[in-house]
DNA sequence: GGTAAATTCTTAGATATCTTAGGATTTGTC
DNA sequence: GACAAATCCTAAGATATCTAAGAATTTACC
């Protein structure tokens, strides 16, 4: 085992060094580490089941509420339209999901669980309160508050800054 | 305009109803949107020199020290190897780097900046402050330190949780 | 010193996301 | 009621990531 490893140590984990590279102080490259951590976990707990990452959010929305259109799943999850477009169409490959015209706008269409997509709802809302308490585990209620605060400034913060479509 | 945004009004942004989905509160989807939109905000501002969202970090990690391995990038950069791989195949075709073989482990590959890799560093060190700096916007240096500390936790949960590849 | 194991890089294929652009339908305005 | 604009879905192609498996090289052990 060759010392391969030495320059990275301070690098990888925190460190007490004061590197050029303040990697590890980046807010970016945490929250993205984090991000990623939790996916993967979600991901291992929700895989046996069927049901991949993409799918997730599609279908904690519709559990929610039934039979939205494509848009809607769009606005509430949080992607672009093709995003959404790929994620229902692989939910309903697996049978989960059945998608209709809607025959009074037949611009769009309305997305409907299958029963077996209904069932799924029982079986994964636990495992996604898990995943979160688990994520969670060791902090207070003030600090998962403190943290969502945070969070949600940073998307105000963000969201002042990325620069939209052009308003015509 | 019809009213087809009523039902997702308080489920979009931050609600006072309390419903079924208490999505907006799920600590997965918070870092999940901060993290989609960090990475926009740094997107727009780093790709008019040419550099993608996927070089960015292996960037900053040569820039801290040149010459590293395709392993070693991996480890510090926290991607498994074929990610590393192609982000640095896509450098090379974009003149930021070479790769050169390690004559005493053949193994092993050597990543080095070339001149133009080495010059953006000055052109995109002061982006990466300001992209943390919007982020960070109104933030107290206290708060900063939390939200790290914090983000830190979850990672450590989360590696705990993870499996990893079965030990033989 | 020869084979088994470990290490490093690579290939192949899948998933999740985006942007850009196009097609069908509805709405709004003259 | 016809045409322009808006809305919703779809298509095409790019990027960023993963897992699984394979190839070349080195290390370790008998």
């Amino acid at each position: 085992m060759k010392a391969d490893t030495a320059q990275n140590a301070d690098l990888v984990a925190g460190s007490e060094e004061q590197v050029a590279l303040p990697f590890a102080a980046s807010l970016g490259y945490q929250v993205r580490l984090t991000h990623r951590l939790i996916q993967k976990y979600l991901q291992q707990r929700i895989e046996p089941y069927g049901v991949s990452l993409g799918m997730w959010y599609f279908l904690r929305a519709l559990w929610n509420e039934d039979g939205l259109t494509q848009k809607q799943l769009s606005l509430i999850v949080g992607t672009m339209e093709p995003t959404t477009l790929s994620a229902i169409k692989a939910m309903e490959q697996n049978g989960l999901v059945n998608r209709s015209r809607n025959s009074e706008d037949k611009r769009k269409i309305n997305i409907f669980l299958t029963e077996r997509g209904h069932k799924l709802k029982h079986e994964l809302m636990p495992i996604a309160k898990e995943v979160v308490g688990a994520a969670a585990s060791g902090f207070t209620e003030r600090e998962i508050q403190m943290l969502m605060q945070f969070l949600g400034a940073i998307q105000a913060n963000m969201t002042t800054k990325i620069q939209p479509e052009v308003a015509t």
